[in-house]
DNA sequence: ATGGAGCACTTGTCTGAACAAGTTGGCCTC
DNA sequence: GAGGCCAACTTGTTCAGACAAGTGCTCCAT
């Protein structure tokens, strides 16, 4: 915890959380936060701001902050990493290689990954469970300068994220996102131990390092019983966005 | 469009989607935005900051910014009202009430609500379409407050928020959502003409006015071949959270 | 009572400056 | 050629000040 303004904004959230602020009521006006803690207006607003992008708080001009949400997950790497998240959450994460094929890129898998055509990628299917039971289903296709280091990982590696991170440095950084439901396939069914055809929520993702190249791409199918996605919007803020089918 | 630094959000939005800066390109450093445009470094700042969130490019300490994604749905109250995101979309929204009751609040109706006991609410289940075809079903429960109004409004009423925009001058500020998968029922299945079971993307969440007052929750069951759901996700910015069930 | 004007308060916008910290590429040495 | 060091560049953090704009309250006149 280095900057100024991070210590603010945990400093505020544990008061939130603690409830010294109680959902409802009216945040401290800037000019006595910064006095409070000896920092400039500029910083409170850098702290009050995060606050704001995770829904804790709502700012409209003229009027005091007011705290909206009481609990935030808090976690930071959390959508990167299943084993990083559970950890956090106080549960063991398992993973297990259930099949692994090196195939030659398909269009779509060029167009996500930024690939020229012929190359090759390996396409991963991995099993993931929360304290036992599988709770979901990933189907990952990793860039070929990326897929060697993933090949030699051990089948039951818990954290994927953290062990490519360890050998090779790799950072992930960004990632798109987008969500629907589909109706577990046969395979689906006997690997998630559900009944064939009862829904799963589906996430379809690309992830990107820091630099913005694409690392892999994955349709992740989970147990809607197990596991659910949050989201806080706000008038100026809508990290979330609804899409039609088509396009 | 007031604010400077919204200006140049929406110039640097623009010259993305134009291709003027393409997907993996740098974009220029801010002391030259500061220049090109006028302002300090700071207001640059708060416009880069704006596109970071939304996702369109990446930002790391030392090195140039990059363009992560090319385009952005940009509408503004995106979330907040399903007519509005379709007129964005350029189709067209329609809208039928099936069913509304008044009900004593139950007690989950007054957690997400904040009423008291006793309360009287009026229960809405009302099926959306786009271009004719349906494809979402929302069990809406409305304060107390806000009840009546809801109540006057006609049957085939395209857009509920602007209706009550209009009538009684409220504005939805704020939402918390949480998404998960279900089977459809036989109603949903007959009122979103798919199959019974068949797969639906649940989306229940929580509406707040400006002040953080509480106006309505919902249970929305969208048809998964027709709307899904985006979001950005980035090293220090998720505004998408996994959860488990429980809790 | 009711409505409007005015005022204090609070958040939003913007500036210009300075320093810290991370990245990148070139140069130099071995 | 390989490796390491350094310098230029770029973004991150913070400050102090000023003004704009919206909110909510009181008070006054009707």
């Amino acid at each position: 915890m280095a900057a100024r303004h991070e210590e603010i904004a945990d400093a505020l959230r544990r008061a939130i959380d603690r409830e010294d602020y109680t959902v409802g009521s009216l945040l401290p006006p800037e000019t006595e936060l910064a006095a409070r803690y000896g920092v400039s207006r500029g910083t409170v607003r850098q702290a009050v701001a995060t606050l704001t992008a995770e829904g804790l708080i709502g700012s409209r001009q003229g009027a005091r902050r007011v705290v909206l949400a009481g609990r935030r997950s808090q976690s930071f790497a959390e959508l990167r990493s299943f084993a990083q998240w559970a950890r956090a959450m106080g549960r063991e994460a398992t993973g297990r290689v259930m099949a692994q094929e090196w195939r030659t890129v398909t269009a779509e898998d060029r167009a996500r990954l930024q690939l020229d055509p012929g190359t090759r990628v390996l396409h991963v299917l991995r099993l993931r469970g929360l304290d036992g039971q599988p709770v979901l289903l990933e189907r990952t296709v990793y860039a070929d300068w990326i897929s060697t280091a993933v090949e030699h990982i051990e089948a039951d590696c818990p954290s994927v994220t953290q062990r490519l991170l360890d050998d090779t440095g790799l950072v992930l950084a960004y990632g798109e996102h987008v969500i629907d439901a589909v109706a577990a396939s046969a395979r689906d069914a006997e690997l998630l131990a559900v009944r064939r055809t009862s829904p799963l929520l589906r996430v379809r993702r690309v992830t990107t390092t820091r630099e913005g190249r694409p690392v892999e791409w994955s349709d992740d199918r989970y147990r809607p019983d197990a596991v659910r996605f949050s989201v806080h919007t706000s008038i100026g803020n809508n990290a979330l966005a609804r899409m039609t089918a088509d396009q």
